[in-house]
DNA sequence: CCACGTCACTAAACCGGTTTGAAGGATGCT
DNA sequence: AGCATCCTTCAAACCGGTTTAGTGACGTGG
């Protein structure tokens, strides 16, 4: 025999012989139920294969029970970067525990993200959102806001923020980079930024700087990228064409570095014995491509794991306080070296 | 002043003067309102700011205007692989077309896979689902059947299906790299290949042993690896460990093939001079390593949009055809060269 | 002048849950 | 015995749309 349609309350109510209250009732498991009859509903709910409707619940409870992600990447980006299906990865775990789901928007401009979260809110499709690659003066923070949905932010915005942040710090895992490079004897630190209007390619950047001059060099040359393999050989090439080009390159992500050691072999600089290159990421491949990439390892999955947890109780009502998450670790590997040693007239 | 409540349909047709009912009719186009009163309750919707209430309608209508996805992949995968970024924002940009969402399951193993699915089907969270990385006899297809959930697979399943497919042909560009590699001389062509229970893995190992065989060449070793970077490695190792070792070794994916030619360079052995190599996905970081990867390109998010238009098209009642993707093309790069000439005493 | 059809619109039912208010029955206390 | 109290249960309202059945006004043909 086949089953037609789903079974619904009122059948389970029917075939218990209560009323679809005392089925609510029962199955939310709260009080006011005789434990002999919450015992009855529960084995003809069991018998019926049914499953409360997600649909009339959330229309009952004016509640979506899930929670969505906007992804605003330029379309080349999106099949390199590691962070965001880890970070999603991250996301659901919790969200299944839960039983929320996850909305998923990529766009491919900035101008249809904002219109994503309009969207996700009109409807009324989710109950929150995670804020992701905050920008330099935000105008989502204002946005989110004004359409009064709940959010929690991946790092902590520059402009005031009514959300949570889970704060992720790039920064001692930057100076590590610094300081390990500093310490094998490097004088000449350049870096290749993220675009300037992320706060993380900023944060980076910055990092970069302080991390040198606590160690009381001047800045190397700095050239601002995009994140992509293109991005990150043009950067490159423009650093080592210089007429002191320097002897190590801090990249803001590993596909960047990767595609600038690429650059430096094809000009005959050998890293590392010329070139010292870092990445950012630790991505799976960065141990294994030659010479192994020294990197700085991040926890993205670990991020949308707080972030959905927190997200989650923002719109409970409970919570609502930043979470701090460990720094991020350098990861020594083939990449890095000593410098070139000097000419010989140069030596004392 | 703020507004404390959203607008409902009953707040609309009280300014306007009429009853729900009108304006529903009038907001969906329906016949039996007269154009001046549809004008009214239209800008009367306006005025208020009102969007119709997705829950609402979801519960009126039994559908969820959303489709589901379910990714079962390792965690260390997840940050590496092009395919699915890309395959989702083609998705979306039909979905964003039609005010459908998209909801998102990631899982990392296959029972929990399956247990998504019955999830995404007992909430009716979703009016459909893609069906991506079949595997050999794949039990989703039966599950969904089960279910009841409309579904589009990509590739096509080797057991019956009653869904309709969205064809992607590897085997043309898996031709296309042997012949290449044939035509540059090389006789000895070896492949390392995904995971043997997924069918695009099966199918790449197919179009290597066939193209091999039309090149009257015995097909070489063919080692059988998971996609991952470390996998590639490893892979690698053992068919350079060969006593016989190939000329060229055509890899299931670029991941694999960038930590093969690492492998390569570590063990002293030139790419493209003494080795061939061949990758599949064009990933951006492919053109912009050293030496460049010769690939295979496909195209992932054309194949997610034309999978979205199939499965909404599917939902809607019409349509349920398979269609048929133009076949992947080959990337002629820096990789693969002419085997090494043989030594002198081996000449006729 | 009446029967009939058409059009514009309304009222009410419906989707499938949750929640509230009240009723009924058993128990305890005086 | 009478009354307050508690527990269990039910009926009905509610969430915010869509859809159907029905009503009144109007025009037309016989």
């Amino acid at each position: 025999m086949v089953r037609q349609r789903r079974p619904t309350i009122t059948d389970v109510a029917r075939a218990a012989g209560v009323s679809k209250g005392a089925v609510s009732f029962a199955l939310n498991g709260r009080p006011g139920v005789a434990e002999e009859t919450r015992q009855r509903i529960l084995a003809a709910a069991k018998e019926l294969g049914w499953t409360p409707s997600h649909r009339a619940r959330a229309l009952s409870a004016s509640r979506a029970f899930a929670v969505g992600l906007v992804l605003a990447r330029a379309p080349e980006l999106l099949g390199a970067d590691p962070f965001f299906p880890a970070f999603i990865a991250g996301v659901e775990r919790v969200l299944a525990e839960r039983n929320q789901a996850l909305v998923l928007q990529v766009v491919t401009n900035r101008r249809a993200e904002e219109d994503g979260y309009r969207r996700l809110a009109a409807d009324g499709r989710v109950d929150g959102v995670f804020l992701l690659d905050l920008r330099v003066a935000d105008p989502r923070i204002a946005l989110l806001g004004q359409l009064r949905l709940p959010a929690v932010t991946l790092g902590r915005p520059d402009v005031a923020s009514p959300f949570p942040a889970v704060l992720v710090d790039d920064q001692p895992g930057i100076a590590a980079a610094v300081n390990h490079l500093v310490e094998l004897g490097h004088r000449h630190v350049a870096h290749v930024a993220g675009p300037e209007h992320f706060l993380h390619g900023a944060a980076r950047r910055d990092a970069w700087e302080i991390a040198l001059r606590a160690a009381g060099l001047p800045p190397g040359p700095c050239v601002s990228s995009d994140f992509s393999a293109a991005g990150g050989a043009r950067a490159t090439h423009q650093l080592l064409d210089l007429a002191d080009p320097p002897t190590a390159i801090i990249y803001s992500n590993d596909v960047m570095a990767m595609a600038g050691m690429a650059v430096a072999r094809e000009r005959g600089v050998d890293v590392p014995g010329r070139l010292s290159v870092t990445g950012f990421d630790d991505t799976e491949l960065a141990a294994h491509i030659s010479p192994s990439l020294t990197s700085v390892r991040t926890d993205p999955s670990g991020w949308g794991r707080v972030a959905a947890r927190t997200l989650l109780d923002l719109i409970d009502g409970d919570g609502g306080a930043d979470v701090e998450m460990p720094p991020a670790q350098l990861v020594v590997r083939g990449s890095t070296a000593p410098p070139p040693t000097p000419h010989p007239h140069q030596q004392p």
